[in-house]
DNA sequence: GCCCGGCGGTTTACGCCGTAAACGACCCGA
DNA sequence: TCGGGTCGTTTACGGCGTAAACCGCCGGGC
């Protein structure tokens, strides 16, 4: 039982990713360097490797290169670490069909929000290793807040809310919910996939050794244990990014009844 | 706004911490090192200079000894990076009066999961630096989620809600929900306190050349960042850890009127 | 008193890292 | 023909984690 949303239906963020046409194998390429081609190689070396192992020399190689030639294209690693949260978070407008984003073509905030979520969590799902990195690189300004890191993502966020009747404190509000939420969500998601997969690969010592660690002096967790393995990410999601639309809801309508008295949300 | 701290008053979480006498300055430390101290030095250090700047050998030279002394107590880097953890987190049962969190301590679930929010946020407040090693450390068992991850507080959180009435479905549902909470929130609030004070040591240049980023193209941006600007973290956790609970009590309820449906949370 | 084993810390060494700097090869317009 | 630019390589340096050899010292058995 793989990564299942509920029982038995698929989950509609978790889209099949296909190999870039003999890009995992030979360390060769072509030819002709460029910014953009090294970070699609960084990218794909990561979701490979995992995060750990991309280095300088590493990422050079395969690309059929020495590291120091990166640097004719990247000032360091840490631009390059920049750079791969950028192009990975960029795939948000070309997603769907066109960009899904702009104000006038979602139905109303809520279709708008979920939509949003839906995206960054297809993007996490993708890139699992890479995400961590969207999480934690520090951001732009220090009220912009992970994974929602591009200015143009929280300019249409605030625009949206502020359009359809949230005052800014509530749009501001609604902004560092939302963030919450998502990162919180997508960060553990992501960490289980790449625990279960480092699992996976590790099957060595005898396998009676391998059994996992002793709960009889944890009644609650010896019972619940298989509940616990079980994966409903999916639903999961979808209920919390449904609670928070419905407080959201709560307050721009508190708002707008009372409207003397400011719809905060703290 | 219920219990909400509101704009002047203190932040319950956030402990004054001493400096322990003659820790800061001097490499040396009179003798005898010892797994203890070592991993004391080691958060000491965290804190103090960030988690980047923790190498073997600087360690070992805040302690007075070359970086392989440290060997003989610790197996290596890894193993210390996550004796660092157990040691922070650990101070969740000392904190208080005893230990806070035994089942009979404590007045309805509540009251429980409130004070365990409270009790993990003010390890994060305390620790800003090292709590991104708590949210990302891999855990014991794949279904451990930080920040919460000593078995024995999951043990305490999932008894303390089937005894309150909860469903195991409902407590590992509620255990996940909790978890995503706490880690999203908590790891923003201290991303948000390094970067400002990493903007803070950093004042160099001209004057004139520090400003903020250009917002001229996103109007939302610049008539709303003064409020973005603004720091209501601890509301805004109260206000979504109320949420969260009120949102619990609603599916233990339904739980127990329709009691041949299963309250799952999800 | 002497010796000697092991405890606790140091020295040395190895391979990998990021990256500065010098160095070619190759191409193309004057 | 040539001289400069572009693009990648080579070489080198300091710092990293850590394996292995080394050594001073101290306490107990003879």
């Amino acid at each position: 039982m793989p990564t299942a949303t509920s029982d038995d239906d698929r989950d509609p963020d978790l889209v099949a990713v296909q190999e870039s046409p003999a890009a995992a194998g030979g360390p060769t390429r072509p030819t002709g360097l460029d910014r953009e081609r090294i970070l699609r190689a960084a990218v794909d070396f990561i979701d490979e490797h995992g995060l750990a192992a991309l280095t300088m020399r590493r990422l050079g190689a395969s690309l059929g290169v020495e590291a120091m030639a990166l640097y004719r294209y990247v000032p360091g690693r840490e631009d390059l670490l920049d750079g791969i949260v950028e192009r990975v978070t960029e795939t948000l407008f070309d997603d769907e069909d066109g960009d899904e984003l702009h104000i006038e073509q979602h139905t109303g905030w809520q279709d708008y929000l979920m939509r949003l979520a839906h995206g960054v969590r297809r993007i996490a799902l993708a890139h699992p290793s890479v995400f961590p990195l969207v999480a934690s690189r520090p951001p732009a300004a220090p009220w912009v807040r992970p994974p929602l890191r591009s200015l143009r993502v929280v300019e249409s966020f605030l625009g949206t809310l502020s359009e359809a009747g949230f005052s800014d404190q509530a749009a501001v509000a609604a902004y560092r919910a939302y963030s919450s939420f998502l990162l919180g969500h997508l960060l553990l998601e992501v960490t289980q996939i790449g625990a279960q997969v480092s699992l996976l690969d590790q099957p060595e010592g005898d396998p009676e050794a391998q059994r996992t660690t002793d709960l009889s002096e944890y009644p609650s967790l010896l019972r619940t244990e298989p509940l616990l393995s079980l994966d409903k990410s999916a639903a999961e999601f979808e209920e919390s990014l449904e609670n928070l639309l419905d407080r959201l809801e709560r307050v721009l309508h508190e708002a707008k009844n009372s409207d003397g008295e400011v719809g905060d949300l703290a």
